[in-house]
DNA sequence: GCCTTAGTTCAATTTTTATTGAAACATGTC
DNA sequence: GACATGTTTCAATAAAAATTGAACTAAGGC
């Protein structure tokens, strides 16, 4: 598990300057970062979504870029994780090659997709798991405290699996 | 984010024997520690998590131990952290100084427990961030668009921030 | 069809997180 | 209260995950 956070238990102060940010796109920045850090995405990913969250207007990659200070990779990684997520939209003007983003309208629907997308397939790969493991215990004679648990467990995920759908209907992209 | 799983995009094989296991323990362990690993929870505590919950009796320290071939720092720490969310319980014995140990009766409050520990701070110290952060946008003249958008943030925010304790009352430990 | 610009890929590297194990600390027992 | 046993601590190490950047690919514009 994570250090036990001697100091500054959340918002650590960035790890090289982005001096090119505003003390707000900096402290929303932090308050994104520790939520995907809940949710298990990385921090550049983020930090980009912060920085298109706080601006006037849709931005481009090197803009991007060049307001963090991250890497090409780290952008292109970022920007595609933020795609396939359909957490932004790209912004097409006529005449103009270089993609323009911004961040989708819900972001609640985003959050919901993201945990349903890391959720959902392990539901569904536990549901044989849990019976074979169900079965085992059973025919090996464990006492009846255990193969309580078991069926207990497996029920909840029976549950969990024909609930969880119903969070938000499934997305076009799968 | 983690590398993109090209084979088994789950149960990887154990990193080290475990043949004291039965194959139903180590089925049940690797759901443990997937499900763990949602929840941003080391794998090493899963496991313990795991080996308790499909165990016949309450187990020690030493056949904790025995049982995942794993250091007494990491059970010792496994424990700590299991008990600390009261996700197991201490069963003594009289006349016998080893404490052993059970998972406690509800799996679903426990998860509901890890869940809220890692979320409730994360929104209690957001909501002055969030102010901060909707005021400077107002004073600096941000656009419409992120005026609404951030305003949309902060009372998302407060609602989950009120609605969030419903999930399940205070534990007596905090 | 070539050339420039925009974006992607992925092996190498850095950073973070988890695990180990030996020393320190507790706590019952005689 | 000294001893043995059971547990915790934490610096060192190993493992996993994120980030970088240089080589590569795609896609217009001319």
């Amino acid at each position: 598990m994570k250090p036990p956070a001697k100091k500054t238990p959340v918002a650590r102060p960035p790890r090289r300057d982005s001096h090119r940010l505003t003390p707000h796109e900096l402290e929303l920045g932090a308050f994104f970062v520790q939520m995907a850090g809940i949710l298990g995405v990385p921090r550049s990913v983020a930090q980009i979504y912060a920085l298109l969250y706080a601006a006037d207007a849709a931005l481009d990659f090197d803009q991007i870029q060049a307001k963090l200070g991250m890497s090409k990779g780290s952008v292109s990684q970022g920007l595609k994780f933020l795609r396939d997520h359909e957490m932004i939209l790209a912004v097409k003007a006529k005449g103009v090659r270089r993609e323009r983003w911004e961040p989708t309208p819900s972001l609640a629907a985003s959050m919901v997709n993201l945990v349903r997308r890391q959720v959902l397939p392990a539901l569904e790969q536990s549901t044989p798991v849990l019976q074979r493991v169900l079965d085992g215990a059973q025919t090996t004679g464990a006492s009846p405290e255990v193969l309580e648990r078991l069926s207990r467990l497996k029920r909840w995920n029976a549950r969990a699996l024909e609930l969880f759908p119903l969070m938000l209907p499934p997305s076009p992209g799968g």
